[in-house]
DNA sequence: TCTTATTCCTACTATACTCGTAGGAAAGTA
DNA sequence: TACTTTCCTACGAGTATAGTAGGAATAAGA
């Protein structure tokens, strides 16, 4: 039930370029850097989050990366759920997944669907804006 | 970020357990049978559920498994770490594991420590007793 | 005692997923 | 043109999941 590396390291990325968002672009070699995660590896996490819109890319030289929208107004759901493919607990719960044959006779059907919500409501609740007033003072990450 | 069958799997045999109390023991043949899972992996998992005193096995011919508490005292939270080795969501918040060295600094780890105690608490509000009460009729479950 | 039913235990396997790596094409700047 | 940077496809090692297989130990009953 662990929250994979794509999904942590999206979260630090998309952190650290709140952090040092400048008028211009950030690099993938900047960001691998100062986070220590291989510069091919980070880049297959932004594509995704490119593809769906939270970041831009800008290629040749002096390009990078940039937020599409304000710390504030990017949720630790959406980027876990973009990165995780789904937040539910549960094959039968994930987004377009077919309904199940025997929901209505099932008895831990409820229990999952309560541990989706309570899960999604938190992650709902917490911005990249919000995970930038916590911790120290440095660029420094462990998970 | 999904919950293995065995965490799953476990939750509905203790359910069916409670359901199907007698003054005896239960089968794993009868589990097998009204769940639909192969009566071998539900041994293995039966075995972890032994191993923490959840239910108590009795060999031999009138043989079986009985819960060694009453389903109110049985918590999806307990279940479910047994099953799946823990609840928590990164590996850096695992019970047991060793404190991060820059935990300190890290932006992401109040995020990862709230979202731990959501399920957690969540997880120890609900009893296999409040399983029982939701859902349809019969012995059916998919999930 | 012999048979049968049941749990207990160890080992194996196929498949999928995670966590990357490698190499180069495309595009933009100077 | 030269250089830098993103974009794209493919591959690979290691690990975890979801079981399967075979038999030993134990207990009850005929």
């Amino acid at each position: 039930m662990l929250i994979s590396t794509k999904g942590r390291y999206a979260l630090r990325i998309l952190i650290d370029m709140a952090e040092h968002q400048t008028a211009g672009c950030i690099t993938l070699q900047e960001i691998a850097q100062r986070q220590d995660i291989s510069e091919k590896y980070l880049e297959s996490i932004v594509r995704e989050l490119v593809k769906k819109g939270i970041v831009a890319g800008q290629r040749g030289k002096g390009g990078g990366y940039r937020l599409c929208r304000s710390p504030e107004q990017i949720t630790a759901a959406e980027v876990l759920r973009i990165m995780e493919g789904s937040l539910a607990p549960v094959a039968c719960l994930t987004e377009g997944a077919a309904p199940c044959r025997k929901a209505a006779q099932c008895r831990t059907l409820d229990f999952w669907r309560g541990l989706r919500d309570v899960i999604d409501d938190y992650a709902r609740s917490c911005t990249i804006a919000d995970m930038m007033q916590t911790g120290g003072d440095g660029d420094d990450y462990i998970i």
